[in-house]
DNA sequence: CTGAAAGCGCTTACAG
DNA sequence: CTGAAAGCGCTTACAG
């Protein structure tokens, strides 16, 4: 006797649903319930059993439940691999929604378009996943009659689709915020924009929607900018730095500069530095993203709500797995002005 | 009656083992020995199989597969999530050979120690893979015993532990190689060394390994390296950019540039050519991974084999998985100069 | 609100 | 070489 505590059998020695539900003194399908928080258990039954499951240091075995579900419980999260912190927080948004669903995540690294096809049209797709995240770009304009060639839910996140729920951040808002932002200061403006490698397997056009919501605020506002005011470079902030060498020959200082993205202004930041010219007074830096470093760093940015941007896509592809019906919707965000030193004189 | 080709019961509509067993006219159990080669099947059941397989689009249920076996028959893949081509050719060798033995994959980008804890002393670990796969960080020495906290096995890639099997390219030799290689050329010689990002969780060694190749060589053959030619970057085509700049204003042409890495190395040819200096004739250059754009580029590289590295290191831990014993086996792979045109005079 | 039972689609000894 | 059966650890109606 005393099975409830006997060694389990699977080789692994992990507790199965079985020792919980021997060992709480109930059946095995109220451990179930216990554990899929269904509301159908009376408040001391959940409790005993969560206290045998901490006691034996039970988890549910997530294949079992795959089989006996007839789901996968895992949804595939396709992104651009590029390692820059906002994918890094688009996926811990992501992940914390599905995590507290009991799903799963699996990564797809959008490296080549050979690669996403095979992925679309394997029965990796039929079996492994639920449905899908894409994340940055509109795949499915690539695809005939602008839809993904699967019948499982899609959600696109920072990025907007006709065919599909989407989250995403309103660029082109950002860009007229930066303007409005820079114009207040006064002076010359100059803007570093971000151009995708032409190597790359998809494009993305968050940041020419920046650049062009920027320029669209400052027309309105009778100020042109002018073609070589604005640089392009690859996202880097070895970019930001040259950068702002080309401003300077340009333009005697102070001059305000906005960059597309973060990594970027922080070149333009330390070019300015090893230069001897003082950020915020003689030159004004404003970037976009709204990484946690700028803070640190003094640089103002355009702060965009990653994590929640994730989450809402999380919850909307949940919602789609729940059986949801209906039109896509789409979730718009707006970026957030953070004004920091790099662009108002200290004192 | 023809119950063979009846639609299947569960949701999905997709043919089970059943299925296939029945219209096949054989057992469940021979239907699993094909699927998994075994030796033990009859030549003709085999092909009868095969075909019915083919005829219903039978593809088998990796869920079910994993309960039933009681592995997960999946391997995790913890890497730096960095977008170089490097770790997409990587995954593809390891994704090749593990695919081969029908094995899955899951990647773990290796964003934060935070997430590296979490993620090996979560039960993910536990019941998601039997076996790790860690590329280019030696992420054992970081804790203690210098073991990582796992009794699944575990290989290293693009990194030597002590403690583990590793499949690791031997980056001394390549920049002994890419010394010998300039120092035939004659001239001054120049060197861009990548360091990592400050804000960059863990820590690579294969830049200082380059480099250090390359110092070393130098010095036996007499020609130091004086730091002022050693230029520091982090990864990126525009810091290859700056470092020529900076180069030119301490030597004129014609010299030899080495850069330890290919993308680096691309900036440095990029700048040279914005100057109007002949690459090549004025300013050789010789990068260092052997990507697939540098022939296009005629780019001079250190080759790695990224892929048979990769393919190695998936090898060994499916050995391990399958139950070989002993000690942390090594293997080295070099690197193979490529000669184009960045370093040599065309005619 | 709860238990007992069937079933998910496989793998794996066990017999033949 | 092959089949029939047990079992993997869950979920899910189905009764109560």
């Amino acid at each position: 006797m005393g099975n409830g505590s006997k060694a389990p059998k699977n080789g692994r020695n992990a507790p199965t649903i079985a020792d919980v539900a021997a060992r709480a003194g109930v059946g095995i399908g109220t451990v179930s319930r216990v554990i899929n928080n269904s509301p159908a258990v009376r408040p001391e039954t959940r409790a005993k059993v969560q206290a045998v499951m901490e006691e034996l240091g039970y988890v549910p075995n997530p294949h079992a439940r795959r089989i006996a579900g007839g789901r996968s419980y895992t949804v595939s999260v396709l992104l651009p691999f590029v390692g820059t912190e906002f994918y890094l927080r688009l996926l811990e948004g992501i992940e914390a929604e599905l995590g507290e669903q009991r799903y799963d995540l699996a990564l797809f690294p959008l490296l080549s378009k050979q690669r996403l096809e095979r992925f679309l049209s394997s029965s990796a797709l039929a079996y492994h996943t639920d449905g899908l995240i894409v994340a940055s770009y509109d795949l499915a304009e690539r695809f005939p009659g602008g839809r993904l060639p699967t019948d499982r839910p899609v959600v696109m996140v920072d990025a907007r689709s006709e065919a599909y729920d989407s989250a995403y951040l309103d660029n082109a808002l950002g860009g007229r915020l930066a303007a409005e932002h820079l114009l207040a200061l006064g002076g010359p403006v100059f803007a570093v924009q971000i151009e995708e490698e032409l190597d790359r397997a998809f494009a993305s056009t968050v940041f020419s929607a920046r650049i062009g919501g920027f320029r669209e605020a400052l027309a309105q506002a009778g100020v042109p900018l002018p073609e070589d005011h604005v640089f392009r470079t690859r996202l880097s902030a070895e970019g930001g730095q040259i950068a702002l060498q080309r401003f300077l020959e340009l333009q005697r200082p102070p001059f305000n500069v906005f960059a597309a993205a973060d990594v970027v202004a922080l070149g333009v930041v330390e070019a300015a530095e090893r230069s001897g010219l003082e950020v915020g007074r003689e030159v004004r830096v404003l970037g976009f993203d709204g990484q946690p470093w700028t803070a640190t760093r003094g640089l103002s940015t355009l702060e965009q709500p990653v994590e929640t941007m994730g989450r809402a896509a999380a919850r909307m592809l949940i919602e789609r797995l729940q059986g949801t019906e209906g039109p896509p919707r789409h979730e718009r965000f707006e970026p957030r002005l953070v004004v920091r030193s790099s662009t108002q004189t200290g004192f």
